[in-house]
DNA sequence: TGTCAATATTAATATATTTTATATAATCAT
DNA sequence: ATGATTATATAAAATATATTAATATTGACA
């Protein structure tokens, strides 16, 4: 099978078309509808239905379309990450690290180091724990900072700080005078939320799931893409959001929200500094590890 | 890019030899020379260094092998996925459900629907939440029962009960004669869990990690397949676990194990029914909703 | 250095894919 | 209903891709 046929039953599907399809890759209807045919074959059922005008999808269609998709996503994510390795610059610092780490404990000691380091120059990639962690598994990067603590036995790994995540909410929110409140009277609440992908929503959903809280009567459609927009949605009374620490510490002082604790709940957390030991370090990053563990203590 | 090449790949790397896997795949090796070659300039980054006898993967190399593990048991699932689709019997009745709806909640009912309807037959597929819904969603079953409300408009769901995940020890325990804990006592206990692709252990995992305990040191190396083995590991001593209400009260009742209630925490968590109400319903599967929805009572 | 075992290279061949040209089917306006 | 229109299917030829068989090259090891 092959995955520019999968890219082309995609766009066939979403578009609706073989002939739209064709003029946008540049190739004849014909290849369309051979490479359609070509996955029905391979699969042995239908994958479309063309008795109409409008193709529909069979269910065996529907089932093709998400693994085709889940393709395509995993596709794009190693092309971005071939890409880093091609790239590699030998003398740069280049670090990847999860959200808060990224905007909250990295910032500073970047600074410092490179205030010591003034020739280095140092580049940081964002994305969540699962991708850190996976990132310096693979070599992708040679060093890591995430939520997470790692098994893995070639990875060596050490703490570098925690946050907390907490409830926040707009002062004149009716929780906004208590210090502490129940868990249950979350419901009903208009909750703000990161996006379904983020590590700490997906721990927060199913925290609140399994805790026996229907999520559809605490979460609003409000879904935001960043930590900042989060707590700015909060500042402007759009909901409450439960939300790291370190990223309201600003918000909190300006009495922008106030900070209330769950009875019974310290959702703390560690973040790690990650680094495969066995894989030839450079000179630069040697000294970067020893810094950060000179700070860490 | 080929989904064969990528299988090509996946055995090179776990054999070291190119010849190897051409006698196992039945081709040539220099037609396996060629796969990995075209991978190689596909993504336009060295894949293996052969320059020595073993052949190693390079970093790109590592990547690579990630993505196309992924892409291959996302296959397989479609293969089984489509299996289920081709096999579409008319007549029958073909459940999806999660573990403890198949296990706990759902025998009594179709032991009293069967009753009811002497001739048909039911089958029934065990999966997690998440592949129940997506199932669901994409016409591979008609109905299934999962620990997730569904959002999704063309899904019709109602809840047909609940459990609620709690920690049980053996009758010798420390715990044993309290009658709840609080959370941080759960620090350097010996947890049995869930394997972790196991909805209710993610949950339980980031539950733990979210709150700021480090899972390492209350997660020994026990981790097992099902919830039965969990309840024996602690029945024989092995350590004590998160479970569902609904898996243990023969052991309750026996005095095998004890239940202890967390300060603060009531994991409780509702299981619903989903069907899709768009999609032409069989007869017999109109008479099974409508015998559900009446127990749901 | 010579031998062994492995991979690379090359040219020929077989397969797979695309194109061009044309047929067929479904919708829509009349 | 009927012909115009638009879309997909089909067939044969052209092209691109993959495989093989034969042979060269390379690294490991005695």
């Amino acid at each position: 099978m092959n995955l520019e046929f999968l890219r082309t039953y995609i766009q066939v599907v979403r578009m609706g078309s073989f002939s739209e399809v064709a003029k946008r890759q540049a190739i004849s209807q014909p290849a369309v509808s051979f490479q359609i045919r070509k996955l029905e074959q391979d699969l042995g059922i239908q994958l479309v239905d063309r008795s109409k005008k409008a193709i529909a999808m069979t269910d065996a269609g529907r089932r093709l379309l998400r693994f085709a998709e889940t393709i395509e996503k995993e596709h794009e994510q190693l092309s971005r990450d071939l890409d880093t390795l091609r790239a590699e610059v030998g003398g740069d610092l280049i670090i990847v690290a999860s959200t808060i780490p990224a905007e909250f404990l990295l910032p500073p000691l970047l600074g410092e180091f490179k205030t010591s380091h003034p020739a280095t120059s140092a580049q940081m990639i964002v994305t969540d724990s699962v991708g850190v962690i996976a990132g310096v598994e693979d070599g992708l990067y040679k060093i890591g900072f995430c939520g997470i603590p790692v098994e893995d036995n070639s990875i060596e790994s050490f703490a570098i700080g925690s946050d907390e995540i907490v409830l926040i909410v707009y002062p004149d929110h009716p929780f906004a005078l208590r210090k502490e409140i129940a868990f249950s009277e979350l419901e009903g609440q208009p909750l703000v939320v990161r996006e379904q992908t983020s590590g700490t929503h997906l721990s927060l959903r199913s925290l609140l799931s399994e805790s026996g809280h229907d999520i559809r009567k605490i979460t609003p459609n409000l879904v935001l893409g960043t930590t900042q927009a989060l707590v700015s949605a909060v500042e402007l009374k759009a909901g409450i959001a439960f939300i790291s620490n370190l990223a309201i510490r600003k918000s909190v002082k300006l009495g922008l929200v106030k900070q209330i604790r769950i009875e019974g709940l310290k959702l703390k957390r560690n973040f790690y500094c990650i680094y495969n030991k066995e894989r030839t370090t450079t000179r630069l990053l040697q000294e970067f590890i020893t810094f950060i563990r000179s700070k860490a203590k």
